[in-house]
DNA sequence: GATGAATGAGAGTTCATTCAT
DNA sequence: CATGAATGAACTCTCATTCAT
């Protein structure tokens, strides 16, 4: 049955991102994940076909976590909005662990160019419609297109989370993301 | 004679850097390396003991860049200097490739957690010196301290060449940064 | 039902061979195999306890193929009747594909050391009769037995088979047994 | 020093082919002959650095032995130079052994598809000047070209090779060609 | 100093087969 | 009868590193 399928798969995957977290991604073999898992290699394959599929994943699951989660929480005031999806952002990095953090913030692209890091990802659209929303309000007057502003959003928030892996998640990132993004927030509002 | 052995070591060191530059880091296979070097493995392990001591050769790199050939274009306006160590910053990510940007950028921390990354390397020091200099002058009026400001400095600069080598250095790196990187001036100027 | 059985069986084989046919023993999958059958692995463990027994059909087949097709057009002109066993191994051959005629013609042999490539089998029997009947009215004059002279026809056959295959089925199989054998059956005739 | 590579790769081969011999080249795992060889599997990657590359070799041999051995041995009976040709190919296989021969009689092409069976080789082209030169001295008299002629001949030879191998090599392969080659030869002859 | 042959653990992946449901 | 999740030994090949020459 595909729903007993995708449910044994899903179960896997929630023990997998808490070893990729250990471990990292590149770090991780086949053969230990396996172990820890309790299962044998066939079994991993029989589940996922190739073991970059993880990794993939990685990429869907923030899109689901800002869709499904913080989305709802958005209000009429787009800077707070903002705010709470620099902070959303932080928090997913600290729940998903430094190693997994580190992997799907750093990690070269696919040699397919695939769209995982595009910006036409949810997350990017979600973004953008912040952005854009506060615009028509006026909230931010900056000179920059939407797109750029979005983009120029990602690049710190990315800055945010790759140095808080770097710093092996010596700190509590949603705090700093609270105590300094208003830097970038003050110069969007322009 | 250790003259001589470090001489060499230098010469094939300036020719490491371009093929790591081409290749990337952890693409570079020592074997490869050697062949396009014109030595034996032998060779190689002669003059460096282990693959990673190139790897941390980047870092070090950096360093003296922005010493012998950034700091004395250094004016009276600290924000325009801060501007000038932005681009060159980005200058410096281009000329050494997208690679090896991507390994110096997004590598997992070091193994044995030396102090690479740490806030004490000369180029954060030179950062810092600006910013002290433009609180002084009254250039910089934003709350944050200046060892605050230095590290959102750099998280944000890390996040535009991140960018750039997850998209493959598909747009020149320094006119992005010279077109964004006021958004966080701005922000930094209070 | 044993009769129940032996139906389905039959019938997934006749969809076995198209496929072997098509890919190749070697490289046909037992999972990729009952994808295109329909049908889930343990089914078809059910019908055929090893993979190998597939193979071993292949060689009772040909033997069905001559009893029931070729030999009932067979008339006195036993030279013709010769010429005839000899096209129609070629057009059992090109039916029956190259990746199959690969494998039948140059397989390793049988671990069980079986009878599939005896002299004995129905297809070397009619043959025999051929010969046997073709001396006995005086069309094959050559000094060889009955036996050898059909062991070496055999040679020649596969030997046109084989080479068919290892040039992947590139030209007319038929056609060229229809020019070249007849340097062998001159030879045949004395 | 290369000749050094080349002279253990020469030795190494020639104990590689006695197991081929022995166990096939399929069914020659890369493990297994490194723990015959008494070397690691990174020595044999240094020597070999595909396991297909083993069986290319198989074929390369076949053309020096005929043109080291076999070619100073032709005198002005093309004819006979043709017998000793057949002859000299089923010795070649006797010495080359059941599963070498097995292997490079029937393995199915190469994906590259490559030279390794073409009509080019220089095995190919000594026949073609057999064959060249007995038409024009009058020895051959059948009406084929000399390239059709050729290419029958080795789809005959390769027949008795096939089948030798087939049967295990449990018969004197030269001993079969010597009897029953001349009724090929009486074909060509016309 | 320089060489490069040798190492071997370990990588990701395959696939015929079994067996509880 | 039929399913398909589970198995796991086995596969080819990689590559940083060592060390006798």
């Amino acid at each position: 049955m595909t729903d007993k399928y995708q449910a044994r798969r899903a179960a896997l995957l929630e023990e997998i991102y808490e070893l990729i977290d250990k471990e990292g991604y590149e770090a991780l073999r086949v053969r230990y994940l396996c172990g820890r898992l309790g299962i044998s290699t066939g079994t991993f394959y029989h589940y996922f076909p190739e073991k970059y599929e993880l990794h993939q994943l990685l990429y869907r699951r923030i899109d689901e976590y800002f869709q499904q989660r913080v989305q709802p929480r958005f209000t009429d005031d787009e800077a707070a909005n903002l705010m709470l999806f620099a902070e959303c952002y932080g928090e997913y990095c600290m729940q998903t662990g430094v190693a997994a953090t580190r992997c799907f913030m750093a990690l070269p692209l696919q040699p397919q160019g695939d769209e995982l890091i595009s910006d036409r990802r949810p997350i990017s659209r979600l973004l953008e419609g912040i952005l854009e929303r506060g615009k028509s309000k006026g909230q931010f007057r900056c000179s920059y297109s939407t797109r750029d502003c979005a983009r120029y959003t990602m690049v710190v928030l990315r800055g945010f989370c790759s140095d808080w892996a770097k710093r092996d998640g010596g700190y509590d990132l949603v705090e700093v993301i609270r105590r300094f993004f208003p830097i970038s927030l003050t110069g969007l509002q322009g």
